[in-house]
DNA sequence: GCAGCTATATGAGCACGCTCATTTTTATCT
DNA sequence: AGATAAAAATGAGCGTGCTCATATAGCTGC
């Protein structure tokens, strides 16, 4: 067994997609490892040659789909648009992606976005979070924002980023319009922050 | 075995003392429940017959700490200094009281604060937001903004919060020098908006 | 003090995520 | 082909948090 590089991703593809359905289907705390395994069909003990964890595993759907969001949005908008339109715009995007997992996505983004305890999250999440905030860099860049921003003000952004997609992950409203005032009202407060001049450590200036 | 309303405060109490010697002395994770039951003089069973999980037990006591702070806060403070003042103050008391509970926090305030999945949450998380944002309400009211302020507005403010605990159970500078620039900053941010005339839900407004 | 009742304590046992020694499969080299 | 070594699959088994049938202790009315 040494070549067949191309026949084990073809596993870890199908454990995924497998493991998709059953989360769906019963949700993500309900969904045994073992399901996932024998669905499948590999033996218990085999997932965890894909999967360092089922956290892992699951929170590998949420990157892939916030890349995809990513790569859309890159696709789709030069960036002509106002700052906070922009942001609008990048959220909006993983959201999009997002959607199809939406179901189950509670308790897996709790654990591996959480902003608490980056030692023990799983690395899928943490990817997923500078993936993200390498874009959101990029785009305040465009914007006129020259300097690298503040370590602060990502933090900042972070956290309302997490904000929102938690209230996302519950939002019962039709078309989550909830969601989208949420998302305007953070993404507002965020760009007018950081354009401003703010007295304590001093934000970022735009041009 | 009927009576002893007292006595069971009593092991309650034992088991709480107890929990976070061992939680400091080896962290959350890998302090087990048969552990903490055992270091109480109890049966693994019983200590669930005063906490429901694990978990809650050790949201109990940060609960207790955040109450604590909030006591500390309305006794020193009638609120006579700025918004985002008084704010900080708020904060800054919270964080005085769970400083003895810092080295475990990471992991217990991300499952039971997270603003994912409020359903399987613990109750006493729950319950720890609701009081915490009551206070905050009330600082609202008391500098002027009459109305209940924006839902929008207060599910910010504990995104804010989240990330502000969040980033102090790791912060590593000294006397968590950066902590108090991100309370700072995070309040600035949010007073400024709820104070000015933000386009899209329309926030609270102040007299 | 002795039944009777009920609140509490007990610990065997369950299901889970995950590990690891072992077996099986596969590619390469002669 | 056969031998060899590496990669991958296997499933018994471990330590968790937690449950639940059972046992025990404490109060009440006699």
């Amino acid at each position: 067994m040494r070549i067949s590089q191309a026949a084990k991703e073809e596993t870890r593809e199908r454990i995924l997609e497998r493991a998709t359905v059953l989360f769906l289907s019963q949700g993500f705390e309900t969904t045994t490892t073992r399901d996932i395994a024998t669905a499948a069909g590999l033996a218990a003990g085999t997932l965890f040659n894909y999967f360092p964890s089922k956290e892992t595993l699951a929170m590998s759907l949420v990157r892939e789909a916030l890349a995809e969001g990513i790569a859309d949005y890159q696709r789709r908008h030069g960036g002509t648009e106002e700052l906070a339109e922009d942001l609008f715009l990048l959220v909006s995007s993983g959201l999009r992606r997002l959607r199809p997992l939406r179901p189950f996505l509670g308790p897996v983004l709790e654990r591996s976005l959480s902003p608490f305890c980056r030692k023990t999250t799983c690395p899928e999440g943490e990817e997923a979070r500078l993936e993200h905030l390498t874009q959101v860099r990029e785009i305040l860049f465009r914007h006129g924002f020259v300097s690298t921003p503040d370590e602060v003000a990502l933090t900042i952004y972070w956290s309302l980023y997490l904000g929102i997609l938690a209230f996302w992950t519950g939002d019962e409203t039709p078309q989550q319009e909830a969601t989208r005032a949420l998302i305007d009202y953070s993404l507002q407060m965020f760009v007018q922050t950081i354009a401003g001049n703010l007295p304590p450590t001093g934000a970022a200036h735009g041009n």
